[in-house]
DNA sequence: ACAAGAAATGACTACGAATTCATCATGCCC
DNA sequence: GGGCATGATGAATTCGTAGTCATTTCTTGT
């Protein structure tokens, strides 16, 4: 037994402590911890000496506890091996650490939300960033109503009243459909993805919308829904769509993943990328741009979402009756060598064409 | 101002306010949430439906401040846009998470070890898994002396009283060389990286050593250190090897990022591989296995690493004297499509071959 | 039915930092 | 030099939980 009970952190140097040592109060010593003016320059002096000597640290709990809060902020993540999420991981902590906040972060695959709404509602911090597109919970839905410091980011679920942060993916999808209809590809395929994901269904929605406007309807063998977000998914998929009797020329794949797999796939198969057949990704993950894949793709503001989402997130913190946002930033179709190497931009005209 | 001082977390019912709706006392309330036998089933039932209904949450800052322990772990990572630290955090995660203990991020990028060390001594977490390989710091150090509850994993400092878990990079590099060697390649190059790091200093070591052994010592151009770990670095440094005049036919490079750049370059410069060049990473990170690389590498026992290195944890925050562990794993040679297509096996024998 | 013991419960306290309020010291002005 | 403002400091208190210890209530055996 080698600890006492109420244990404290190594040091467990108390504000008492200190005080102690350097003649003064418990209350002067807080005040030279927190720089308050009213404190003689020769006793600032002498605690500060007992400060360092004693390499004293405030316990965190106990002024989280006096203080109201944790300076911890929650984040909900999925499918860490999809590099995207890594990446917005690292933005998200990089951002935090520059306000002076902590990051703890959950895996959706144990508990999905729940852990970290529990966490905010024990105070273990101060508010939560959702990206990971679990199931619709009841619980979320009810904290969300109350009024809870939550965001959620790159996801979007219209009734819930909680602060908002995605890009348009409704219009990375239309992007996609009208680059490649300008392009004149004739055969344009879509693998797409489960459903749920409000993401995946707007960039979707998107690609079919525009390409109906533009008289070139999706036919239904022309889709292929892939139940997971893996690479084998896209091979998969790409091999049921050449094995067509007119495969397609051009396929749009809803995130990166897929359109890799779909490459290594086609490849396989002895078609050239992109001679043969074009692949249009999504996300814009930094494999994306090395040259065995060197995918077009759709990008999305990364950094400004994450900015804008820890915004929102600290606006609520403190008043939890700011003003509800659904914000949605704009993105950026990235050309590289999936498409048009040899395709000299086309005649018929595209909204935006970014030849 | 929205917030009252002391503000609490939304609900903000105490277990006082459920005693007073149950007409108990506080001391009854905090039985029935630890769940301690002596109390009557009756006056138990009252409480929970009290608790239930006002969906009580214990205040995590004053139960960690009285308990004296924060049930979180620290973890510092490093560049999550290596596909390997992602999918060693969600390890860690997943088996924290088990262990119900919260997970504090911090990327190394930002300050190194200390802001987590300090952490640590604020009593912020229990413990820390520092994964990244930052200089080695004095605070470190010193820390690590006091016997604080912190673990390397996948960095070894010999001279640090700190438990220590990684792989047998030494091995691994040694297992290449061989591998190599008994395939009858005949230049063999290395691309390695700045030997701050311990893991890639052994790889290195372990495969030179294994050369000299094999009485094929590394000449000093067939050697290219990268400043960076990144993609560009390996097509850079794979464009320097191919300029010689007697180019490699093998190169192995001490991670797959490495690799793949290399991968991409030698193809850029119309080097196929196999057939002409053989590439060979080290983690074997998801990527590897995708057909349009296809690598050959190393495979560490990630969760069983991760397993370790929580368990020598959580034994140290029970008790700070526990004996000091330095654990080394077995690693495992995948060989894929990099390497070996159409050369057979080695005639000339290896110390374990893997053909 | 009563004592003795066991079970159930409540009053009270500690934990460490930050804050309020009271008090004491100092300097300044006329 | 007396009075007053201001600056500096300490005593006391608060926060919510989980303990300790004392006290009350119940159970059981005779």
């Amino acid at each position: 037994m080698a600890r006492a009970r109420g244990a404290k952190p190594s040091g467990s140097v108390t504000s008492h402590d200190v005080a102690r040592l350097a003649r003064v109060s418990q209350a002067t010593v807080s005040r030279v911890l927190r720089d308050d003016p009213n404190v003689r320059p020769q006793t600032r002096e002498r605690v500060l000496k007992v400060l360092a000597e004693t390499r004293y640290e405030p316990n965190a709990a106990a002024r989280a506890f006096r203080a109201g809060r944790a300076d911890s902020i929650g984040v909900v993540v999925a499918r860490l091996s999809y590099q995207l999420y890594p990446a917005m991981l690292e933005a998200i902590g990089a951002q935090l650490a520059r306000l002076g906040r902590r990051m703890i972060v959950w895996d959706s695959d144990h508990g999905g939300d729940a852990p970290a709404i529990r966490a905010l509602r024990q105070g273990v911090v101060d508010g939560v960033i959702l990206t990971a597109a679990t199931a619709e919970s009841e619980f979320l839905r009810e904290v969300s109503a109350e009024g809870s410091a939550v965001v959620l980011l790159n996801r979007t679920v219209a009734d819930y009243a909680s602060d908002q942060v995605s890009s348009d993916n409704l219009d990375g999808g239309r992007r996609v459909a009208d680059y490649l209809v300008a392009c004149g590809r004739e055969r344009i395929a879509l693998i797409g993805g489960i459903p749920r994901a409000s993401t995946i269904r707007d960039r979707e929605r998107g690609f079919r919308k525009s390409l109906e406007r533009l008289g070139r309807e999706l036919p239904p063998h022309y889709y292929f829904r892939s139940e997971t977000f893996s690479h084998a998914s896209g091979e998969q998929a790409v091999t049921r769509l050449m094995e067509l009797a007119s495969p397609p020329d051009a396929i749009f794949c809803v995130n990166d993943v897929l359109a890799m797999g779909a490459m290594d796939g086609a490849r396989a198969r002895g078609a050239r990328v992109p001679d043969d057949l074009w692949i249009v990704g999504y996300d814009d993950i930094e494999i994306a741009s090395w040259g065995a894949y060197d995918l077009t793709t759709v990008r999305q503001p990364m950094e400004l979402m994450v900015a804008q989402a820890i915004d929102l997130l600290l606006a609520r913190i403190d008043r939890r009756d700011a003003p509800v946002h659904h914000k949605c930033l704009p993105n950026e179709l990235v050309i590289r060598g999936s498409t048009a190497r040899q395709t000299p931009p086309a005649s018929q005209p595209a909204r935006k064409p970014r030849p």
